[in-house]
RNA sequence: GCCGCUGUGGUGAAAUUGGCAGACACAAGGGACUUAAAAUCCCUCGGUAGCAAUACCGUGCCGGUCCGAGUCCGGCCAGCGGCACCA
């Protein structure tokens, strides 16, 4: 019998979707366990050998609960609205859901091809009205709540895409998706109000099982910073509110800096004496790109506001006002006041324009550089505050500047409101209208899916103008509210919106009556395991957490956080270690790989590849190994024997296979477990035969990762009923892990001399003894006085003599 | 600058609480089988010296703790990812 993968693999996968044994239920009385990739975006390029690593780890998972008795959901859908799509279709003139039609088409062919238990009974489409219907309502139960809005305001705008961005989508000043520059551009926009969630997104993470390094950047992504809020009155006299989290420096403020878009420099444009000059400033920062902004970040300019001060609240002192775009009027309140003893742009500032500088916390030399450090300073020249540390001064200043009623204590978050309207085609419509009379209006929840108009050109205009636009007759509407004359919201959502609740949807994807049902959600929610990729951290996993704890609050999900664990694979790279790409020449088609060896060898080879969360090169060369590992586990058919059970001299080695692969697969670290088939299947072949209970055993261990070969040995040698994807997970017994001899390192003074076979349970004397008796080791410590000798149970003797 | 991570053979990588560094593979070299090649099987495979037994060195660098450090502590260096004028 020759390994024949194409003829094999092919019918298994007939076979599991024509039993659906893949198909999870929604009323079982199993223990549930849900297993969740990020599902794919359907591009032209096909499946990318990226894809099978997540996909493959978390079936390993999915297969595994299986075979342990739970009832497994292991969905997949596709994330089909989106920029690639739409471009593709106005290049070649063919409608997106065309495009989309085509690519998922190919996108499932391949991943059936590999072998994945998906439930494609579950499959979802975010481009399908039934599924885009439950986005809009959504959108509309954000809007109802307040958390969706309507602004004016400034925006990322890619000139290539001719699209609005989100703050998550600008990368170092470009587009994230296709690296063209990105500008700022005063357009109205609907908003959602994802900072509402800011302190909640950081707090519930502690409920959540996630790498360290995703919360960490979650956390840094939001930015929450403590400090205070405090009001210098101005010779204008208003009132110039500043945010700060070193309250405890007041006294060495030296002057005050408010962004170039501060709205108190129009109210005192008429008192400024080089309003030119301000004006000309304000229309420099004005044209800059965020890109070019931060580019000349090192040098700082500004200009002074003459005719207006501030009043230093706490001295009295009076002090100049700058604007200057180092101050960024979205963050805080769009002003400072200017420490520059202790903060380092300050200090800057302050010496390009000759301003003083005020030691009020000593420990540095605030002549050479800002002294910023918290933890050591003493407070100076600071009033009520001398002699304190910076702790205390911070606690003390907050509480006069509260009594005073001239501060209060503020907590700020970098984390921007989400911008949620895209300028493009296809897109799930917002389902809004604009009445002169009403404003902005829901469209009632029964005329829910609002579709997507045939348009005659998706072109994006360059009025910054949805192509919807265009479409008079379905823009012109009435009001659901006064029956009035009104138009339809043209722009659309952007691509994290379906993706933003997916996992919702598999639960239940065909209720007409809602995006899930109650019963449904209870039973399933939350995911238990989800797998994806780093680089959706402050993106689509960030919206998703925002969207259901939202969905919590409306009382439409059942726990407060979607993901009860979060994994991360590291990325596929090109034969050369760079990452693969078409421009560089080094992709590997997963096609060609299955073609050749198989869905079986593709995967082994995927999870063996190294250390599944960090980033591996492909190797051609390395491929063959788990391949020649596939066929040695197929030639044991050769060498089955009549004996039964498992024999004596593997027994130990079975066990301590059996708990390894199980505990690795736990822990990610698939690489291991192979590892450790491999060598037991070594020494099985090494003995020359196998039993029939050996192959079952291993068949079923091996199941998980080479799904298809294992069902096919199950068959043929007739190892049981059913297939090997519905057996038992094999136990293994703690006691028989251990080897009954070991060989143990004999040391002297920490250097190995000799290596001894003992028993495993061998008392510390006997082994100190037997070690002794050992040639070498007389020889070596004849001479010399012992002064301790160390026994660790199963690994070494050390004895330090001098 | 801040946050997080990584550094081990020719290569991908292993290594519970500190306990025999390099498991498992790949590549390479040698051998068997073959008319030959492929495939398969067997052997060698961190460095230096040696016929060998063996000895010494070896986990980015320097130092420390310890009977014992890839692992812990302190200080560097290099690379990767994220954030970045966020007051």
């Amino acid at each position: 019998m020759k390994y024949d993968h194409k003829q094999m693999e092919k019918k298994w996968q007939d076979k599991w979707e024509e039993t659906g044994v893949f198909h999870a239920s929604n009323t079982s009385e199993k223990p549930k366990y849900y297993a969740l990739i990020e599902f794919p975006y359907p591009s032209g390029q096909g499946l990318h050998v990226g894809h099978p690593r997540s996909y493959t780890a978390l079936d390993i998972v999915a297969r595994k609960r299986r075979l342990q008795g739970y009832n497994v959901l292991y969905p997949i859908g596709w994330d089909a609205f989106g920029l690639p799509t739409e471009n593709f279709a106005i290049k070649n003139h063919v409608h997106p859901a065309e495009v989309t039609k085509k690519n998922i088409a190919r996108f499932k062919q391949q991943l059936q091809s590999l072998g994945i238990s998906f439930d494609w009974s579950r499959e979802i489409n975010t481009t399908d009205p039934e599924y885009y219907k439950w986005t809009q309502w959504i959108f509309l139960q954000l809007f109802k709540h307040g958390l969706a809005y309507k602004k004016e305001m400034a925006v990322n705008w890619c000139t290539s895409c001719k699209c609005v961005l989100a703050n998550e989508e600008v990368v170092n000043g470009v587009c994230e998706r296709c690296g063209h520059e990105v500008v700022r551009k005063v357009k109205s926009q609907w908003m959602l109000k994802i900072t509402e969630y800011a302190q909640r997104l950081i707090d519930d993470l502690d409920l959540v099982d996630y790498p360290d390094r995703v919360k960490a950047q979650q956390i840094n992504w939001i930015g929450r910073s403590t400090g205070a809020e405090v009001d210098f009155k101005t010779t204008a006299g208003d009132t110039l509110t500043v945010y700060t989290t070193r309250p405890d420096t007041l006294y060495g403020a030296t002057y005050m800096v408010v962004s170039p878009e501060h709205p108190l420099i129009e109210k005192w444009a008429d008192s400024l004496g080089n309003l030119d000059e301000v004006r000309a400033y304000q229309a420099e920062a004005a044209k800059k790109s965020d890109f070019e902004r931060t580019e000349v970040a090192k040098d700082k300019t500004g200009v002074r506001l003459n005719g207006v001060a501030a009043v230093n609240p706490v001295n009295g002192r009076e002090i100049p006002i700058f604007i200057s775009d180092y101050v960024l009027v979205s963050y805080g309140t769009g002003a400072i006041m200017a420490v520059p003893a202790h903060d380092t742009r300050d200090w800057e500032f302050a010496q390009k324009f000759g301003l003083p500088i005020i030691e009020v916390v000593k420990g540095g030399d605030v002549q050479k550089e800002a002294f910023t450090d918290c933890a050591t300073g003493i407070m100076v020249n600071s009033g009520i505050l001398d002699g304190l540390s910076v702790e205390e001064a911070k606690k003390k200043i907050t509480e006069y500047l509260a009594e005073k009623g001239i501060g209060r204590p503020k907590v700020n978050f970098k984390l921007r409101d989400w911008v949620f309207s895209r300028q493009r085609y296809w897109g799930e419509p917002i389902p809004i209208v604009y009445c002169e009379k009403c404003g902005y209006v829901a469209l009632p929840e029964s005329e829910l899916p609002l579709r997507l108009p045939q348009v005659k050109s998706y072109e994006p205009t360059d009025n910054g103008e949805s192509p919807l636009a265009h479409m008079t007759d379905w823009v012109e509407t009435t009001c659901p509210h006064c029956g009035g004359k009104a138009r339809r919201e043209t722009d659309t959502m952007p691509q994290w919106a379906g993706s933003s609740w997916y996992f919702l949807r598999y639960m239940d994807p065909h209720n007409g009556e809602a995006f899930a049902g109650k019963e449904a959600l209870k039973y399933w929610a939350p995911v238990d395991w989800y797998n994806g990729g780093m680089e959706h951290t402050t993106l689509h996993l960030l919206y998703s957490r925002f969207w259901y704890k939202f969905l919590y609050d409306i009382g439409a999900v059942p726990t407060r956080e979607p993901y009860a664990k979060r994994t991360s694979h590291g990325m596929i790279l090109g034969e050369n270690g760079e990452k693969m790409s078409k421009s560089r020449g080094n992709v590997v088609n997963p096609d060609e790989i299955v073609d050749e060896y198989g869905a079986d060898t593709m995967r082994l080879y995927e999870m063996f590849i190294g250390d599944f969360e960090k980033a591996a090169p492909w190797s051609s060369a390395g491929i063959k190994g788990c391949r020649r590992f596939v066929e040695r586990y197929w030639n044991l058919q050769n060498i089955v024997s009549t004996e039964k059970g498992v024999r004596k001299n593997l027994e130990t080695s079975f066990h301590k296979t059996i708990k390894k692969v199980g505990e690795d697969i736990e822990n990610l670290k698939y690489n291991t477990a192979i590892a450790a088939m491999m060598a037991l299947l070594n020494e099985i072949s090494d003995s020359g035969s196998v039993t029939k209970d050996e192959l079952k055993i291993f068949t079923v261990l091996l199941n998980p990762f080479a799904p298809h070969v294992t069902e096919e040995v199950w068959e043929a040698q007739k190892l049981g009923g059913g297939l090997a994807c519905q057996q038992e997970w094999p136990a293994y017994d703690e006691a028989k892990c251990k080897d009954a001899s070991v060989e143990i390192a004999v040391q002297v003074n920490g250097k190995v001399r000799a290596r001894l076979n003992v028993s495993a349970d061998i008392a510390k004397e006997d082994a100190i003894a037997a070690a002794k008796a050992e040639n070498k080791i007389a020889g070596e410590i004849s001479d010399k006085k012992i002064v301790k000798e160390i026994y660790v149970p199963g690994k070494l003797v050390n004895i330090v003599a001098k």
